[in-house]
DNA sequence: CAGTTGTATTTGTTAAAACAACTGTTAGTG
DNA sequence: CACTAACAGTTGTTTTAACAAATACAACTG
């Protein structure tokens, strides 16, 4: 990072790039292991998965990945045409979907997890703890700013 | 951030999320400013700017980018077609080309300039030069890690 | 309880991402 | 010089992003 005043503060390009790259290595593992998923999928797997218990619609899926409704919504179709993913009517509101896992959705996280675990590793070095804390609260920081 | 084991070291959603919300911000003042242009025309318009002393090849772009060349290609011909770049075969070698702005291309940089400067400026808050300087650091290291 | 407002999801469209395959040009090797 | 490999860019296809508009249902208001 250079000192140029045009160039201070220019960190959007830092983590755009960082995040490419991130994604790209991480899809290439994925494609190696044959995994047939793509990142965008895994998140939203691995969403699903973590709140399994009460079931989850496809709108909050979007407000914790911060994609927009459709894009969940064709995303899901792509989990579904896969089996790795269902939809059930809610019970209460007939205007919303319960998501969840199948069994092959399930097994499709527990294969594909130590590969990203693996990504995230190697991503993040021999980086401290300390460090991570910092980067935590800056990114948080950027995005209440952005959002607040 | 939690301390549940299977989600520490989680950053990649942190980074791809906050990454999401400054494009979308970014998005939505160029659009309210009637820029007429995306994050990513912005993005290459910003690149070959920068670069335009020499004129830049389209690989060039992608490498600094961190897209593909047929991303590229395609951004490009859009800002062509926008009448904001122009292509000139460069001369020592024919399968290159020398992307340089249109003068109508520099007033949009000029334009959409500021409206960039004052989202960096409320992403970063009063965060600390010190703050900046790690988080590049980490930044950097997570590039080179993931792609070393 | 009719009418409005709000919510959850889907469909249509344009832009962007990434791979594969292709054209055309250059460089290197025998 | 012919042959091959490498390089720059384009085209085709599938997936994702995001807006706008539509459908269907729910909740509120008078």
């Amino acid at each position: 990072m250079t000192t140029n005043p045009s160039d201070s503060r220019a960190y959007f390009f830092k983590i755009d790039t960082t995040m490419k790259k991130i994604r790209q290595s991480l899809q290439k593992k994925l494609d190696d292991a044959q995994l047939d998923i793509t990142v965008d999928q895994w998140v939203l797997l691995d969403h699903i998965y973590r709140s399994q218990k009460n079931g989850i619609s496809q709108n909050e899926l979007a407000e914790m990945t911060v994609k927009d409704a459709p894009t969940v919504t064709r995303i899901i179709d792509l989990l579904v045409k896969k089996g790795l993913a269902e939809r059930a009517m809610a019970e209460n509101d007939r205007r919303r979907f319960n998501i969840s896992l199948t069994a092959d959705g399930e097994k499709k996280f527990h294969d594909a997890f130590p590969i990203v675990a693996e990504v995230r590793r190697k991503g993040w070095g021999d980086l401290s703890e300390n460090d991570y804390q910092t980067f935590v609260r800056i990114l948080d920081s950027i995005y209440n700013n952005i959002t607040g």
